[in-house]
DNA sequence: TGTTAGATGATATAATATAACATATCAACT
DNA sequence: AGTTGATATGTTATATTATATCATCTAACA
């Protein structure tokens, strides 16, 4: 995913139906606060943080406390849905769910767009340091920081 | 740096004449706070919050406010003797400061202990990706979550 | 001597996140 | 039907991390 043109209804939908026949898979509750969590973040290709999405949650009914939305995302974040920018404590939905990678993100300071990157080599690359160390690896983040194609002409 | 032995004396001794040095030579203000939490830092190789790092300055009556603390880390930042963990939302000191590298990190989830070490092709990788996508990246940061050797074995 | 730039002091508050305990829901079992 | 257990949610309070703002200080310099 870039921050090209795309179809973005298509690509909610899309999303909406794996998580959807995901969980009925595996015998988990999308429920209510949880689907509209992702799909708030479907919305945007942007990372927003969990107050700005508590709002919309609050104004719609679905829960007015901080706890309502951590726990959607963590529920989202553990199933691979959302992931978590940490450079700018906020979260942003997966666009390759169910697929086991380790994303990198191109963060755009400016407009706060992120796009979500496969990476390659990269990451293998670093777990061959760690295990000369002895280090185990659970997890790997990758973030650049910087600006999308958009905000540097303007 | 891995996690292994070393001399943690002649280590912290030689970055602090680094910054030394290097303060002077560019008209810069290593002050006494400044300087202070970067030994504190460079006195562990583990990632400390700022409250931490605020509680040993106050303990010494170098500053009692957070503003202290988080204006003598964006100092240290800025001049590359400090970068901070974003996934523990902590800091820690640059094991081999004036140069110009982009850091990976390998962050213990039990101890803490955060090893630096140098990222090689893992960054053009990402970079090259970026530069396609028409992309301009400031700064990358990768970051490993998982377990030192020592916190394997225990 | 005034002026400026950088640093610090001090107060307040913003923004992000979690702990802890109570309640609800629902399916499975007796 | 009633009980239990597992999962999710509600609710209150608070912890943790970080910044805005305005005042003061100090040293270098015009």
């Amino acid at each position: 995913m870039t921050h090209a043109h795309h179809d973005h209804g298509k690509c909610i939908q899309n999303a909406c139906q794996k998580a959807d026949q995901y969980c009925r898979d595996n015998a988990l509750q999308l429920t209510p606060v949880r689907k509209r969590v992702h799909e708030i973040l479907l919305g945007e290709h942007r990372a927003m943080g969990a107050y700005d999405i508590l709002e919309t949650l609050s104004d719609e009914g679905l829960g007015s406390q901080p706890p309502a939305v951590y726990r959607a995302l963590d529920f989202l974040q553990q199933h691979g849905f959302v992931h978590k920018i940490e450079r700018l404590n906020a979260f942003v939905a997966c666009s390759n769910p169910l697929s086991h990678h380790t994303p990198a993100f191109l963060i755009c300071g400016t407009c706060k767009a992120v796009a979500e990157e496969t990476t390659t080599h990269d990451v293998s690359a670093l777990n061959a340091t760690a295990a000369a160390a002895g280090f185990d690896v659970d997890r790997i983040v990758v973030e650049a920081v910087g600006n999308c194609a958009k905000c540097q002409d303007a």
